[in-house]
DNA sequence: CGGCCGATCCACT
DNA sequence: GTGGATCGGCCGA
């Protein structure tokens, strides 16, 4: 079943990015379903957080969907040529993020290759926050401020558990200029293997 | 308006 | 391990 409303609205974004692992995240585009498991998120702890977008309360044309209610789809470019998909959590206001950065294809894995331009049978054709918009169709022109509760995209809870022993946690990527903050254990993985 | 830079990926060495 | 692709957002002038 979809996640609930109240998922999105929980204060913790570390909490809910951990809680992530495992859920299921879909898109529907042209009446094709594609989509899979998450196994890496990393959280995004709005104004106090030097990492994120929205670090110091900054509002622009941009990072304005972070200040969305949670359940909404924050989608951006980045170096210029890759859509990076985040679920904005927290009530309104309250800009926090949680990146998408991996997917385990479970449901229209032959268009997501189509998309990846690769083969059915290829490993890791959405592992990484770049590559798994490019599967799923996602593109930040389309989808960014989409709701979560709506027919294009959307999280499912499937009673997917894992155990904290078959989970990583460790600092995130790509942040190296957000200083102290980019060594926070916002980063959370299932590890290779268990899938 | 100009310049810098980024929550990345892949081909190539 | 390294560097190029590629362009919108942001900031300072």
């Amino acid at each position: 079943m979809k996640l609930k409303k109240g998922y999105y609205l929980q204060e913790d974004v570390v909490a809910a990015a951990r809680g992530l692992l495992g859920k299921f995240l879909f898109t529907k585009f042209n009446g094709t379903v594609t989509g899979g498991i998450i196994t890496e998120t990393e959280a995004y702890a709005g104004v106090i957080d030097k990492a994120s977008h929205a670090f110091g309360g900054r509002r622009t044309n941009r990072t304005e969907i972070m200040y969305s209610e949670g359940g909404t789809a924050y989608v951006y470019l980045c170096y210029g040529m890759y859509s990076l998909f985040n679920v904005v959590t927290n009530k309104k206001d309250i800009p926090h993020a949680v990146l998408i950065r991996g997917l385990h294809p479970m449901e229209g894995r032959d268009l997501m290759a189509q998309r990846r331009k690769l083969h059915p049978d290829s490993k890791n054709f959405s592992a990484g926050p770049g590559t798994l918009s490019i599967a799923l169709g996602i593109h930040f022109a389309d989808h960014n401020g989409l709701s979560l509760a709506g027919p294009e995209i959307w999280l499912e809870d499937r009673k997917l558990e894992f155990l904290p022993s078959q989970i990583l946690t460790g600092p995130r990527v790509g942040v190296d200029s957000a200083g102290k903050d980019a060594l926070l254990p916002y980063r959370f993985r299932v590890k290779p293997g268990v899938l």
